[in-house]
RNA sequence: GCGUCCUUAGCUCAGUUGGUUAGAGCGUUGCAUUGACAUUGCAGAGGCCACUAGUUCGAAUCUAGUAGGACGCACCA
C-alpha cells in the first residue's frame, strides 16, 4: 500500500471480501458457553419474498445491535429464518401454476404441495442472501425455517396441548371470508379502507297491502338473502306495521317484519334489512328472533343455488345487474353516492365477505392475562413507549382468534373426524394415535384409520410464529440451548405487527415458558417516499435495495437509512440519502490514506492508545473519544441509534479529520511524520474504527485490517468495545481546546468579510486571562493559520484600527496592514453591538423584574448576572473598538 | 364515534426536571482550494417553536381549547 492507494473509495471490491472472511471464520456462530448471551431473533420474512426497504431498515438495526454487543463481550447470537407465511406463498404458487395453465382444483393436496415446496427450495433463501450484502452478522448455521420437521412438530403440539387445556375450540361463528384464496380470516387480517361506494335505497312491498317499506344498502346483492326487515320499537313512523310482513323483491320471498332497539332510527329511513348470514350484526339479530339463514354466496364469491337468482354469478356482477332488475320492478327508490369502510385481506386485498363458517379458535382472554401485565409494568419494555397505549387497548379487548385456514400450505390441524356430527372428532398427534382416541370417544372400538379422516384445514401462520423465539432453539425438546438463550434481549420489528405476532409471542412466552420472550420491543418506522406514500410493491415506489447497496455500499445505504430514523418515527426515505453515507466512507477512506500514504515502507507501526501527556491535542482528541463512548452508550440504553451515530459521525468528521489529523501534519509539506505520532494517530484511528463498525461493519473492518497488517491481526467484528474511562476526560483540557478551536474560527471569520487570502500572513494580538496556557499551546493557531506574528497577554492597551473578535471574554486583534475595509468593520462591530444589546435588554429585564429576583432560585439569579456582567464587559470592549474608527 | 400520539429552519429531526436571544445534519448562498478528500475546506443567511387562552417571576417545554396530520379500535345498514 503506497502510491496506488485510490482516492475513492470502492465498496463493492472490499464489502464481499469481508463478508466472506468473516463467514470462513465463523465469527457469527455461537454456542452456548460461560459468556453472557445477548440474542436476538430475526422477523422471519416470507420464505419467498424479496427483500425491500422496510427489511433493510429493521435488519440494519438488529446488525448495529448484535455487532455491538459481539464486541462488548456478550455471546452474540442472531438467528435467522424465514416464515412459510401460509396465504402469501399459496397465492403465489397459485398465481404461478395458472400462468402454467394449472388449476389448483385440479391438483391433489399431495400434488399441490409439491409445487409449493418446489417453488420454496427455488425462491426460498434468496432474502437471506440479501442479507448478507447488507452486512447481517446472523448466525446461518441456526437458520430456521417455520416448516421445519422439528418446527412443525412444536407447532402440533401445541396445537394439541392448547386443546387439551381447553384453550382450542371449534365453533360456528361469523368469520371474516376471502373469495380470492377461498379461506377464512382472523379479525387482524382484515383491513379497513375508505372507499367510494353507492347506497341503494330499494322498496319493499308489504304483504297483503299497497304500501312500502324502504331501505338502504350497500350490498343490494345480499338482498337475496334477506329474511326480515327490522324496525325500532319506538318509531312512531312505523308502528302500523307491528306484525305485518314484507315481500323481499325479485326473489318475492315473505319475510317478518320484526323489531329491534339495534336499529338506529336516525340512520336513512330507519329500516333495516336483516341478512343472517352474511352480516355480523344481522347475523346477532337472526339468532335473537330465531331468522331463516340464507346462505346465499359460494366461496368464490360467486351466488349460490340458495340465492334463486343470478346463480354462479360474481358478487359484484350481480351488484350491477340488481341495480337495474330492481329499477326495472319498481324497487329502485334513489341511488347515492356514499363514503364507507369495506373489509379487505390483508394478503389478497379482495373485499372480504362476513360469512357464517365452522373454524376453529383460540380463547384468548385468560392467555393473555400474563401478557398485558408484563408489558404494562414494563417487564417487557416498547421502545417509543407509546405503543403500550395501542397494546393495552388491543389486549384489554383481545377477542378469540380464528387459527384455521381453508389452505393447503402450512401445517395441517391434528384433528381426525370419525363421524358427520359437528363433535365426532378427536385431536391428536398421529392417525395412530387419533384411532385410539375415537375409539374412546365414540365407543365404537371397530374404528380404523380408514373411518378417520384429518381435517383437511391448516392453521394460521402466526400460530407457528408466535412460537419463534422458543422454537429457533427446539425449546419445546431440548433444554441447553433454550434455557441458555432465553429469553431474548430486543425484538426489532414494525409496529404493524404488533397484534399478529408482537402480542402472540408474549403469550406464547408466558404460556411455554413461564416468562418473557424479549426484553425489549423496538418499533421501527414504516419506510416511506418522498411524497409520504407508503413503498410498496404496487405503487412501484420502492428502490431496489441491491441496487441501492451497489450504488452507495451497504455501509453507506445502513449509514443513511440510520441516520434519519428515530424509533418509532416513519422513515420518508429519499436514496440521496445514503449519499451522505457514502461520502462518509470516502471521507473516512481518505483520512486513512493521508496517514497511508505517509507511513514508511519495512516500518513496524505499533498503534497506541497511550498519547503524548505533553500535546494538548493529543489530550482533547482522546477525552472526546471518551466522551462520545459515554454518550453513545446512553443512546443505545434509550435505542437512539440514529443519535449514537450521529456523534460517531461528527467525532471523525469534525474532530478527528478537521482538527485533529490536521494538527498532526508534519510542519512542512514532505516532511517525515514522526513514528510516534504516526502511532498515536493509529491508536486514535482504531478506536474510532471500534465505535463505528456496528454502523459501518464493512468500512471500518477494511481499515482496521489495513492498520493491523502492520502489527496484530484479529478481525475488528470480535475486537473489544472500548470501554468508558473518565480518567481520559480532562473538562480543562476540552474547554482550553474549545476555546483555541473559537478563536481560530474567528480569524477565519475576520478573513472571510474582510476578504483577506488564507494564505496572507496576519498579526494577531490576543488578550486573555488565560494568556499562559494559550501561549504554551499557540502553535495551534500557528499551524492552522498564517501568522505574521502572535502577541498573547493576560492586558495591553488595544491597537488601533483593527478587525476585531470577541471569544468568550477573550479579545482578538488583527493587525491588517491597511487591508482591512473600515465600512465593514464597522458595520461588523455594530452589529456586534446591537446582538449584545438585545441580550443585555432581556437579562436585565428579568433583574430588574422583583418578582423574578424574589421567586427564582438562587442559582438562575445568579447566572443572570454573570451574564449580565459578561455582557456589560462584552459590551463596553465593542464600543471602545467602535470608537476607533469614529 | 372512542382512544393514543404528533405539529420546532426549505427538508429530516434534537431540545433532559419550565430558567442563555432555540440547536444539528442535509439543502441553499458567498468565498477558497495544485498538498488525504471538489465525494473537500471556511464562513453566512434562514425560526411568531401550528393557533388561542390560561398557570407561572419566567413557557418550545405545563393545562385547556381550536386547526391540521398520523396511528389504533369500533362502526349505521
Amino acid at each position: 500500500m503506497k502510491k496506488e492507494i485510490p482516492a475513492q473509495y470502492d465498496p463493492s471490491k472490499v464489502e464481499d471480501k469481508w463478508y466472506s472472511y468473516w463467514m470462513e471464520n465463523n465469527y457469527f456462530h455461537s454456542e452456548p458457553d460461560d459468556r453472557e448471551p445477548f440474542t436476538i431473533v430475526i422477523p422471519p420474512p416470507n420464505v419467498t419474498g424479496v427483500l425491500h426497504m422496510g427489511h433493510m431498515l429493521n435488519n440494519t438495526i438488529q446488525d448495529v445491535l448484535t455487532r455491538k454487543a459481539r464486541m462488548q463481550g456478550f455471546n452474540a447470537c442472531w438467528v435467522p429464518g424465514t416464515d412459510h407465511a401460509s396465504i402469501a406463498t399459496e397465492a403465489k404458487v397459485v398465481r404461478k401454476l395458472r400462468e402454467q395453465g394449472i388449476k389448483k382444483s385440479d391438483l391433489s393436496r399431495n400434488e399441490f404441495l409439491e409445487h409449493a415446496w418446489d417453488w420454496t427450495h427455488e425462491h426460498g433463501g434468496i432474502i437471506l442472501e440479501q442479507l448478507k450484502k447488507l452486512g447481517a452478522s446472523c448466525d446461518w448455521n441456526r437458520t430456521t425455517f417455520t416448516m421445519d420437521e422439528a418446527y412443525s412438530e412444536s407447532v402440533i403440539d401445541t396445537f394439541i396441548d392448547l386443546y387439551n387445556k381447553g384453550k382450542i375450540y371449534r365453533g360456528a361463528r361469523m368469520i371474516n371470508w376471502d373469495p380470492a384464496a377461498k379461506t377464512a380470516l382472523s379479525d387482524e387480517e382484515v383491513i379497513y379502507k375508505e372507499v367510494n361506494s353507492k347506497l341503494y335505497h330499494v322498496r319493499y312491498k308489504i304483504s297483503d297491502s299497497d304500501e312500502y317499506v324502504t331501505i338502504a344498502t350497500t350490498r343490494p346483492e345480499t338482498i337475496l338473502g334477506d329474511t326480515a326487515i327490522c324496525i325500532h320499537p319506538d318509531d312512531k313512523r312505523y308502528t302500523h306495521l307491528h306484525g305485518k310482513k314484507a315481500i323481499v323483491p325479485l326473489v318475492s320471498r315473505e319475510v317478518p317484519i320484526i323489531l329491534d332497539d339495534y336499529v338506529d332510527m336516525e340512520f336513512g329511513t330507519g329500516c333495516l334489512k336483516v341478512t343472517p348470514a352474511h352480516d355480523v350484526n344481522d347475523y346477532e339479530i337472526g339468532q335473537q328472533h330465531n331468522l331463516e339463514t340464507i346462505n346465499m354466496m359460494n366461496v368464490d364469491g360467486t351466488v349460490s343455488k340458495e340465492g334463486e337468482l343470478y346463480t354462479g354469478m360474481d358478487r359484484f356482477e350481480v351488484r350491477k345487474h340488481i341495480e337495474k332488475d330492481l329499477d326495472k320492478a319498481g324497487n329502485l327508490v334513489k341511488t347515492q353516492d356514499y363514503q364507507n369502510k369495506v373489509g379487505f385481506s390483508e394478503r389478497t386485498d379482495v373485499v372480504i365477505e362476513p360469512r357464517l363458517s365452522l373454524q376453529w379458535w383460540v380463547a384468548m382472554k385468560e392467555l393473555s392475562q400474563p401478557a398485558l401485565e408484563n408489558v404494562m409494568n414494563d417487564n417487557i419494555r416498547f421502545h417509543p413507549e407509546k405503543f403500550k397505549n395501542t397494546y393495552r387497548h388491543w389486549m384489554e379487548n383481545v377477542r378469540d382468534w380464528c387459527i384455521s385456514r381453508q389452505l393447503w400450505w402450512g401445517h395441517r390441524i391434528p384433528a381426525y373426524y370419525y363421524g358427520e356430527g359437528d363433535d365426532d372428532f378427536v385431536v391428536a398427534k398421529t392417525l395412530k394415535e387419533a384411532v385410539q382416541a375415537a375409539r374412546e370417544k365414540s365407543e365404537n372400538s371397530n374404528l380404523t384409520e380408514n373411518d378417520l379422516k384429518q381435517e383437511e384445514d391448516v392453521l394460521d401462520t402466526w400460530f407457528s410464529s408466535w412460537l419463534w423465539p422458543i422454537s429457533v432453539f427446539d425449546g419445546f425438546y431440548k433444554k441447553d440451548e433454550i434455557n441458555y438463550y432465553y429469553p431474548t434481549n430486543d425484538l426489532v420489528t414494525a409496529p404493524e405487527i404488533m397484534f399478529f405476532w408482537v402480542a402472540r409471542m408474549i403469550i406464547a412466552g408466558y404460556e411455554y415458558r413461564g416468562e418473557l420472550p424479549f426484553k425489549n420491543v423496538y418499533y421501527t418506522g414504516i419506510v416511506r417516499d418522498k411524497q409520504g406514500r407508503k413503498m410498496s410493491k404496487s405503487l412501484g415506489n420502492s428502490p431496489d435495495p441491491l441496487e441501492l447497496i451497489s450504488e452507495y455500499g451497504a455501509d453507506g445505504v445502513r449509514m443513511g437509512m440510520l441516520f434519519s430514523t428515530p424509533a418509532g418515527n416513519d422513515l420518508p426515505f429519499d436514496p440521496a440519502i445514503c449519499d451522505q453515507g457514502k461520502k462518509f466512507s470516502n471521507k473516512i477512506w481518505n483520512a486513512f490514506r493521508f496517514l497511508a500514504l505517509n507511513m514508511e515502507e519495512g516500518v513496524t507501526y505499533k498503534p497506541t492508545t497511550e498519547i503524548d501527556s505533553e500535546n494538548l491535542v493529543d489530550r482533547w482528541m482522546m477525552s472526546r473519544i471518551h466522551q462520545t463512548i459515554k454518550e453513545i452508550e446512553k443512546d443505545f440504553q434509550n435505542y437512539k441509534l440514529n443519535d449514537a451515530l450521529k456523534k460517531v459521525y461528527s467525532l471523525i468528521w469534525d474532530d478527528f479529520c478537521d482538527w485533529y489529523i490536521e494538527l498532526a501534519k508534519p510542519a512542512k509539506y514532505g516532511d517525515k511524520f514522526d513514528l510516534a505520532k504516526m502511532n498515536i494517530a493509529l491508536g486514535m484511528f482504531e478506536q474510532l474504527m471500534k465505535l463505528l463498525h456496528p454502523f459501518m461493519p464493512f468500512i471500518s473492518e477494511e481499515i482496521w485490517q489495513h492498520i493491523n497488517e502492520r502489527s496484530k491481526n484479529q478481525a475488528l467484528c470480535i475486537s473489544n468495545w472500548p470501554e468508558y474511562d473518565a480518567e481520559k476526560v480532562n473538562k480543562e483540557d476540552v474547554s482550553l481546546f474549545n476555546s483555541i478551536q473559537g478563536m481560530i474560527s474567528a480569524l477565519r471569520n475576520i478573513r472571510s468579510e474582510m476578504s483577506v487570502s488564507p494564505k496572507d500572513d496576519i498579526e494577531v494580538l490576543i488578550k486573555s486571562k488565560n494568556a499562559d496556557r494559550i501561549t504554551e499551546n499557540e502553535w495551534i493557531i500557528r499551524k492552522l493559520q498564517s501568522i505574521k506574528s502572535l502577541f498573547i497577554a493576560e492586558d495591553f492597551e488595544k491597537p488601533k484600527a483593527c478587525a476585531s473578535a470577541l471569544v468568550g471574554n477573550d479579545e482578538i486583534y488583527v493587525q491588517m496592514f491597511g487591508l482591512i475595509d473600515v465600512d465593514k468593520e464597522i458595520e461588523r462591530i455594530k452589529k456586534e453591538i446591537s446582538r449584545v444589546e438585545g441580550f443585555l435588554k432581556g437579562v436585565n429585564g428579568k433583574l430588574n423584574n422583583a418578582n423574578f429576583v424574589e421567586n427564582a432560585p438562587e442559582a438562575v439569579i445568579e447566572n443572570e448576572r454573570n451574564k449580565k456582567r459578561d455582557g456589560e464587559a462584552n459590551l463596553a470592549k465593542l464600543q471602545e473598538q467602535l470608537s476607533d474608527f469614529e
